[in-house]
DNA sequence: CAGACTAGTGACAACGATGACATAATCGGG
DNA sequence: CCCGATTATGTCATCGTTGTCACTAGTCTG
């Protein structure tokens, strides 16, 4: 009468021993069996194989692995979503290095979720990834202390970490916009709208202290209502620019600061029938075969993945020392769009 | 003197045992400071960290694991290259499935290589992934049998598995090719390109029928001279088109087999200043900002990776029954540069 | 100052599988 | 008809860690 007692154990997923019980065979021959070794009966074989049917038994790889000396390592990469190229592409560098290292790399998306962020870091480091390679999504990584102090290697990408020191490799985002900036400031632009991200967004806070820098060395007064940060998609930016386009006077130049802006910017511009000098920033494809291609200030998502990927692993190896931090330069690629000058608009406006 | 035999065992990863040993403790208290229990004395504390500094001791996750009965569930999916947002896409749609399922997603990619490939797949297996999903790059999938007899669930996307009977999701190739090219003839073209992958490729295969398919149907002749099948980057496929348009007479229109041939050709034309009518296959994400926005026939990848995820996931909650066979159906996008006759680019030429 | 408590540590079994070896049953040859 | 080889199966220790319990000293309490 006892609930799981005697002979059909409930609940608990089957081990070797509950099939060897319900075959009647000892433990060892279960094994013989699952394992496909060539020196059991042909009649036993069956019984076994009945029995593992009915229990729905799955091998335990882990006691298995334990046992047979197995230990394959793996690390863990944490993204914000896979369809942004900027972050497949990190990913692919990332999957190239950890495959040279004989890792394999389990791959998460946090979606921006600071809950999901953190939820996943614990499953990472509860399987034994030997390090992690972490986008920020929290401000706070306080969270991370003890494990960090225990010496499991972390390489934040793209953002800094909040509360806690640890290696960091970022993008050139204020100097990189402020760049582009200065860019459009060269061709004769004093309205230069900013379309980008919640400023709440370490980068985007960045690339918009770039684009004040750059303003500000210039002499140019910044005006607010050109200034628009609200837009996380395509969708949202196309939206925003179109507020943008409605201002009086409206701008002479847009700069967005990041590819979905850039992409949002130029629908809203074609929808709406306008030529505006519009730098982007983070490089795209297709950005050379638009109707005038796109200047932009290209980040190099490869390289960031790969020399995070390589400082993770050299902490494996044993590198000591204090925090790193890197930042990967940007690369300004004039294509056209960046190069229009107030005059041109005006000149196409009457085409 | 004897070789790693006495106090200092060496070569072998050291474990608790070892760091007891050094610390002149008892393993159970090593294991005690590894786990932070705050039992133990200070003293006590300090030694053994020096041991296992000294020792480069990590602990064993698998043993742990074990012991704690913690099984953590993953799946693995081999792709062939994340740069390619088609398999961006398929990749983030089955990690949100996995997500869902509670089970990590261990993601590596086969860069068409048919050896990376087996040795991934053994070792993911040997990994203990509860299941697989793999977009095949090698023809012949027998080394998988035992497993797949086994009960291991593995679904295969995007192209068929070769010499195993398995589940598979595939994109509406023929049938969509055939499509795109009867959209071309409807406009009046009679010498259409065909800018592909090599057909050994079985998407490019598909494809390629799909278009000897609608010309057969629509009685036009088939040109070999049209039929350029060796372009597996956007260069290559851009030095190809070349060679097309070098063709005379040239051909009026281009069917172009993926998003990269469809990019190369775009860049082909305009470098070369022509316009002719273009349908690809797949869609991309700028196709619609282009000068003439792009005619696609749309795979969905998103869908693939879903379906493909989920029926993995019915067949590890039991699902039996013979493989499924899944077409994802494609759909034409009309955009402009499919939708050109051949008289508009002889008008397009003369401006 | 005895008895109960507490803090710190260790001995031992167990997680679920596999390897080495032992044993039982079967068989052929001298 | 007995011995050694052969075949099929079982017993036991073990992989590296953690949970349970026991033990030793000291500390506290009445």
């Amino acid at each position: 009468m006892a609930d799981n007692g005697g002979t059909n154990g409930a609940s608990r997923r089957p081990t070797m021993r509950d099939v060897a019980a319900r075959a009647g065979v000892s433990l060892k021959t279960v094994s013989r069996v699952v394992n496909q070794e060539p020196v059991v009966e042909q009649g036993t074989v069956t019984k076994v194989e009945k029995a593992i049917e009915e229990l729905r038994y799955r091998r335990d790889s882990l006691a298995r692995n334990l046992r047979k000396g197995i230990r394959q390592q793996s690390i863990g990469l944490i993204i914000e979503d896979l369809a942004n190229p900027f972050y497949a592409l990190l990913a692919k560098a990332v999957e190239d290095v950890a495959d040279s290292n004989d890792h394999s790399l389990i791959l998460t998306s946090s979606r921006e979720d600071p809950e999901r962020e953190r939820t996943f870091v614990m499953n990472l480091l509860q399987r034994g990834v030997e390090g992690l390679l972490i986008v920020p999504a929290s401000r706070d990584h306080r969270y991370l202390s003890p494990d960090l102090a225990r010496g499991v290697p972390v390489v934040f990408l793209d953002r800094s970490p909040g509360g806690v020191d640890a290696d960091v490799i970022l993008s050139e985002n204020r100097a990189g916009a402020r760049k582009a900036v200065e860019h459009l400031i060269s061709f004769g632009h004093k309205r230069i709208a900013f379309l980008g991200d919640p400023r709440a967004l370490e980068t985007s806070a960045d690339r918009y202290q770039g684009y004040v820098d750059a303003l500000a060395a210039a002499g140019i007064p910044l005006d607010e209502r050109l200034v628009s940060t609200r837009s996380h998609t395509v969708a949202e930016a196309e939206w925003h620019t179109g507020e943008l386009l409605a201002l009086d006077p409206p701008p002479t130049a847009i700069f967005a600061q990041n590819n979905r802006n850039c992409v949002g910017a130029l629908r809203a511009l074609q929808a709406a029938g306008k030529t505006l000098a519009v730098v982007g920033y983070d490089d795209f494809e297709l950005a050379t075969l638009l109707p005038v291609p796109v200047t932009v200030l290209a980040n190099d998502p490869l390289e960031m993945g790969r020399q995070g990927a390589e400082l993770l692993f050299e902490r494996l190896a044993g590198l000591e020392g204090p925090p790193i931090h890197k930042v990967i330069p940007g690369r300004l690629i004039e294509r056209g769009t960046g190069e229009l000058t107030p005059a041109d608009e005006i000149a196409g406006a009457a085409t």
